[in-house]
DNA sequence: CGCTGCCTTGACACGCCTCAACGAGCGTGG
DNA sequence: CCACGCTCGTTGAGGCGTGTCAAGGCAGCG
């Protein structure tokens, strides 16, 4: 079984074989989204629901000058706009700098999960809050952590979220994010990221080459970042 | 009709007479919490959800080093826990250096909510939803916008949230928090904080004075912070 | 009266930003 | 096949925003 969804969910809930059909079912028709495209953008009102099935992709929001902040990384498994259902609008965009695939379910299928899927419904609800604690973690990393140990913190967490749906090995994963990406999630100019990143591959903490990071010692790097992974909720973290 | 949980949930939800009185039945056993308290540490596993009636409670993570992130500001009718039913374990604490008072509700009540009540029910997600708006705002702030902004932001936002729930005139509402909190808030230490608030104070985008913010130009200090409600996604913005 | 908590100020240090330039890798078209 | 342009990573220099340390002032209160 390698449908990242289903795996995810399993961190939250218990699903029945019945639920894992219906979920393989609404996954089938996969699209291809090519890099530096949106999925949906700031205003719209999607008629309906996407969920990323390989690769990245990423909230972010736009400012008047051009700035941007990225606001979450959506990795396999990730609901886009689950939201959306019931806040009407969008208050941010979605992208993919890089590429990924995914798959567009229609609202109505989420109402028949409310229905006849409890199970589901209670797993997705697991998920949205699970991601709002993440969000609550980027903001304590911002506030207080120093760019280094923040990237490192980013990195953690990736590491582990990556894990749980099967896209990532112990200590390594594909990373095609730019530099100036992570400028915009961690609030850092360019330059500075580049000069963070020599000192976290200094360090041996990290190391980064061909689009793919890799950890020489994964609890140093935890130790470093001060990473602990209740955040994320997992009822089992079987790896 | 000054409940300010009915108040604030109209803004995302039609409810009807039956919804709200039990909405008003639930909110009458209001308990006061004194400055300097906490109403949940974080790995906590509530067995009752908490409600913000009267005053201002925060959510916040403390870092090994001491350092404090404030994540949220509760204001009257919002819900400091709604999600633990789900999630089980608080990822994060829930204090008040100010005092409040609010109200516990059994989890049973929530349930019974979905059951018999799923204006209600809806309604409160939609709150929930609102809340990880505003943390994206937060992000966004952190993230892109300088000291002044930041805080001019704040005080847009928190003033059309206290309006919503009458706790606001047009253009002034009580803020009793220090400006050690402030920097808590932001990221900012206090020293900058407080050389950050002269200068708006200089340049008449804010007064603050006894516990108490008063905004001589609202539109002004919403062009500066460059302030959009939407995120706030209030149905009808009736104040 | 003398706490104590909070605001305020000054001096100095450092993290991070901006501007500017250059280099490496890679796809494309002549 | 090479030249070109593009994107991305890398470096240097200088400046600003913000942090830290330290001290003093003021108001509230026992």
């Amino acid at each position: 079984m390698s449908n990242p969804l289903i795996r995810k969910l399993e961190h939250g809930a218990l699903l029945t074989d019945d639920d894992r059909n219906f979920l393989e079912d609404i996954c089938r028709k996969k699209r291809k989204i090519s890099a530096n495209q949106d999925i949906i953008t700031e205003g719209a009102r999607p008629e309906n629901v996407h969920l990323v099935m390989d690769g990245f992709a990423c909230r972010y929001k736009l400012l008047p000058d051009g700035r941007r902040q990225i606001i979450a990384f959506l990795v396999p498994g990730d609901f886009c706009d689950l939201h959306v259902a019931i806040l009407g609008e969008m208050d941010h965009s979605i992208g993919t700098p890089w590429g990924c695939s995914i798959v567009e379910i229609p609202k109505e299928t989420i109402d028949e999960l409310g229905r006849n899927h409890p199970r589901i419904m209670r797993a997705l609800w697991w998920a949205t809050l699970v991601d709002e604690g993440v969000l609550r973690s980027w903001l304590v990393s911002m506030g207080q952590r120093t760019a280094d140990k923040q990237m490192a913190h980013l990195i953690c967490e990736l590491l582990v979220r990556l894990q749980t749906v099967g896209y990532a090995d112990a200590d390594t994963f594909e990373f095609p994010l730019s530099q100036v990406d992570i400028g915009d999630t961690l609030g850092l100019s360019v330059v500075h990221v580049n000069r963070t990143l020599q000192v976290l591959r200094g360090n041996r903490l990290i190391v980064w080459k061909y689009k793919r990071i890799h950890i020489p010692d994964v609890k140093r790097l935890e130790a470093f970042a001060d990473f602990n992974p209740k955040y994320l909720h997992l009822v089992s973290r079987k790896l």
